[in-house]
DNA sequence: CTGAAAGCGCTAACAA
DNA sequence: TTGTTAGCGCTTTCAG
């Protein structure tokens, strides 16, 4: 790890000025064909590369956005991040990605941090911050996408359309003339349960079915917990013909439930996952889920960042909803 | 997005000079309690955040590595980024991530670019490069850690040992009895496929027993690619007791295969898998596989990147092998 | 088509 | 305990 060469060495070694060498390999003023030619071929012959910090302090761009999740070993997330990446890629830019466990000291911590660093932009995917952490810390200082499902409006957003997906998924089961759905939903005003619960509701409502409160059940986002709420749902007198679950984990753990009950999945018992993660294909009936768009999220933010970057788009907030998909398989 | 406000505005509204201002927020030389605390409220007053890119100029460090993957959207490699982001963040360094394709192209151009950002580090996992690109692009201006089946020696190393796990799971079967052990690859010379193939001959031969070149057989890593290498290993006259699969997706092909044919698992056949992806543990029967251990990996990359760049370390190349783990599940 | 010189915002000798 | 000053390596006016 020895001493830089820098455009100082290359410039010598030329026999050009620094401005010169900048311009021949930047090209944002002509120059000679024959300096270029010699400016490159001394490039070579020292392994110059331009420094991007001192590039960044001079320009005050740094072709770095951030991502913040909560979790980036969720599977979720990378999709995500490979959206993004995707997204910016082409412009140049890179992601720096923050990993925060969903606690709001670390969402501030690092927003205050890539801020520091002065990101070009952040994509912050979020339980726990509102407009007022927003406003202050980041305070218009860099361009913002959020996502989240607490009220956030002062900055660009980007969300699924949970509400819809469950909407669609109860809907598929009313079509197959099933009238007694349960919900298992998340722990109340945690995660995307309550958004996908409402759909489920209107869905009901909107076919003219009563929903009763009795037919909603919460566990937390696991197969362990799915599986036993949903083996309590089975032991009531009137158990119901279907299922509609906040996540796909939950949908296994239905799906294990059903088997350990020796109740037929679907014929007896109807499950819709929701997320299409990569074991719903995978398990036994492959579970019929709702399609939760993760790459498109990550996709679409990178193009809200870009858009008030390099498109010139400078209006007041905006806010994407990407539409989640009924992927039927045969758990329902 | 407005011009920022800079260490030279907070020495003049505190009326001291600006290196008093570094020194009080950063404590590296002593400063009165009466400045530090002045600075300290005007920093807070106006809102001053340190631009990190200045420092990192001038310090020739950014606090930053850079983790460079195949596809970030493949779960094992979040689990990789958790490692490392978790091994590294106490030492208040961040994680770029780059996302290759596992194309060389784009292996060596991320490399490229990473040195060009300064980052401090840089893990690589790789399929394709080679010592000579290493040595070329890298040449010793950043300390690097690489992950590839490849031959590489002039940099610090970290694997998992794909080999023992092999061994362990062709063992866990043998101890169990059974002798005609088929093995499921990938394509030949691509991924772990080659490396596992090999603990499980050597597991044949410490064992006694002949290990045949029909045994084996090679398919894509996809369920869709063990599906059908089974299948069609089920339709011979003496068709194996018991696969070994190199990789999980693999494997759970094979269970859908062994269903389809009317073979019982485990009791007619056999099945493990590699890696313990999340589906593992969800399919039915739950997968018999081999923990790959993907979290560790990263974490112990971040130890040897700290150990070069605060640790002191400065002597030759270093290897890590992450020991991998039989996990008995059902289906072996 | 080319150069000289200023300065991005910070830290660290060196000096007091 | 504090300040002055010189850069880190680059881009970009301004001037030729």
């Amino acid at each position: 790890v020895r001493r830089a060469i820098t455009i100082i060495d290359v410039a010598a070694r030329a026999g050009v000025s620094t401005t010169t060498v900048s311009h021949a390999l930047s090209g944002r003023r002509s120059v000679s064909p024959a300096t270029v030619a010699k400016v490159k071929e001394v490039v070579e012959e020292l392994g110059y590369r331009p420094s991007a910090v001192a590039r960044s302090l001079r320009t005050q761009q740094t072709e770095m956005i951030a991502l913040i999740v909560p979790d980036i070993a969720n599977p979720f997330y990378p999709a995500v991040a490979r959206g993004l990446h995707d997204a910016i890629g082409g412009g140049g830019y890179y992601t720096v990605i923050c990993s925060t466990d969903g606690e709001r000291v670390a969402e501030l911590g690092f927003l205050e941090e890539m801020i520091s660093r002065s990101v070009d932009g952040i994509v912050l995917f979020s339980f726990a911050v509102d407009d007022t952490d927003l406003s202050r810390v980041v305070a218009g200082r860099v361009p913002l996408v959020v996502s989240t499902h607490a009220q956030v409006t002062g900055n660009d957003r980007v969300n699924s359309d949970d509400a819809g997906g469950a909407y669609a998924a109860t809907r598929h089961l009313i079509d197959q003339g099933i009238t007694e759905i349960a919900f298992v939903s998340g722990p109340e005003g945690q995660g995307p349960g309550d958004l996908r619960l409402a759909g489920y509701h209107r869905s009901l409502t909107d076919a003219g079915l009563i929903s009763s409160d009795v037919d909603v059940v919460r566990s937390d986002y696991t197969a362990a917990g799915g599986r036993s709420a949903v083996a309590s749902l089975l032991t009531r007198p009137r158990s119901p013909r279907a299922v509609v679950c906040a996540n796909d984990l939950i949908a296994i753990g239905a799906l294990e439930a059903a088997r350990e009950a020796g109740v037929e999945v679907p014929t007896d018992l109807a499950v819709v996952g929701f997320d299409d993660i990569e074991a719903a294909a995978l398990v036994v009936p492959a579970l019929t889920t709702v399609f939760n768009p993760a790459y498109e999220l990550g996709h679409r933010s990178g193009r809200l960042l870009l858009d008030r970057l390099t498109g010139g788009y400078d209006g007041p907030p905006r806010e994407v909803v990407v539409p989640t998909r009924l992927i039927p398989r045969r758990s329902a």
